[in-house]
DNA sequence: TTTAATGATGACCAGGTGGTCATCATCCAT
DNA sequence: ATGGATGATGACCACCTGGTCATCATTAAA
């Protein structure tokens, strides 16, 4: 029970506006930051009317929370079905690629997701986080699996080592990609794209062929 | 200018007991989320006195920033000195023990560095996570160049991106042991040691050869 | 004994928070 | 025209925040 019927009885227009405005609060001040003042002042409502659609705060974060769930889950379904025929190496840079333009698109999503990580106060955040890294893990599980079937991926080592290895490294890349000073050395914040580009290549090239020897 | 004379007139484990009550506090909460309400009452003291200690909250904060730092740089200092003789990936294997040993001992430290990655208001928060990743970064770039010098290393592939690659999955092993609901896959949270050094020669192994063919 | 210095105190302040609710405006069916 | 339903409103509430400051207690120097 996360919206109330009144919320569903707006204007389909006025509904994306307040989830829109929400969301964008929520990413950029996390869960507890974010003020539900401002956001009825942004939208230009009272008060009063926020909670006519919706419960609580509690509630319009958990609604918002699934519309991007769903968008998110959506992108990767799409991004697996259309590289389907290439080679998992292939694959994975364009996974990654993908993450990259799903930021330039939504920035704010991304960052709200990095906030929520590590706060406290965000109601489920356990449950909700579980869910999203589901998501990436089935993924790059399936990915990893049909590439052992072809003979692309080593089959002499645990395959959830190497999921958890490229979950890092895909997260950490998308994460100094969004957020600058985090990442060491390679300047990706703000890259341009055949700068980004180069980036993938060369790391999915390390992870296809090890740091050793 | 971080503390006030008067704090350094008082006795010295009343200093600490502040400290380590006001690092208790950001660590778990956040700089935001932090309370000087409850720091005090915590400590027992009147609410004017903290501010007889620290001008304010961002004074307080950075103290104990400076104070925390100080005590991871040591830490990698003896870690890197204890096994200079040695092979590369031998030294990978105890930097992450070391960490997970760190977190061990000082399980809000980490926890409180996390938190403030992703926060808005932490004063000067890119500086401060710029000097920490410089830490990592200085740290994994020196040990993979003396690797290289060893024949340990690839020299065919860019140094930062190894480096990157290395950062990139340490931390998140880190993350992972520290918070739960990061591992995807293998059960890293608060698992038993026998267990974790398992997983990181797992995890160094493929880092080594990579996962392709 | 008086004076000066220094630390401790907590009532108080302005401003923010999430949430409530009696009242009003609008529309539609009777 | 009337009554009922439904959405919009904003003053108001209790509570919390970081920060101030006049006042007090204690100690040491004169």
């Amino acid at each position: 029970m996360e919206a109330k019927k009144t919320f569903f009885n707006l204007p389909e227009e006025k509904q994306k506006r307040v989830l829109e405005t929400a969301l964008e609060e929520f990413s950029e001040k996390g869960y507890q930051g974010a003020s539900i003042n401002l956001i009825v002042s942004r939208l230009g409502i009272a008060k009063g009317s926020i909670y006519q659609y919706f419960n609580n705060k509690k509630s319009l974060f958990l609604y918002i929370f699934d519309y991007v769930v769903e968008l998110v889950r959506k992108r990767l379904k799409r991004v697996k079905e259309e590289t389907k025929e290439a080679p998992t190496f292939e694959r994975i840079r364009r996974s990654l690629l993908a993450g990259v333009d799903f930021i330039e698109h939504h920035p704010s999503i991304y960052r709200g997701y990095l906030k929520m990580m590590f706060e406290r106060e965000v109601p489920f955040r356990q449950e909700l986080l579980r869910k999203i890294r589901l998501f990436s893990s089935d993924y790059l599980t399936s990915l990893l699996m049909e590439g052992r079937d072809r003979g692309e991926i080593r089959k002499d080592v645990d395959l959830e080592t190497m999921v958890f290895l490229l979950d890092a490294v895909m997260d950490r890349f998308l994460q100094a990609y969004a957020v600058s000073y985090l990442d060491s050395g390679l300047h990706l914040h703000q890259a341009t794209r055949p700068e980004i580009e180069k980036r993938i290549g060369e790391l999915v090239g390390v992870l296809q062929q090890g740091i050793g020897r």
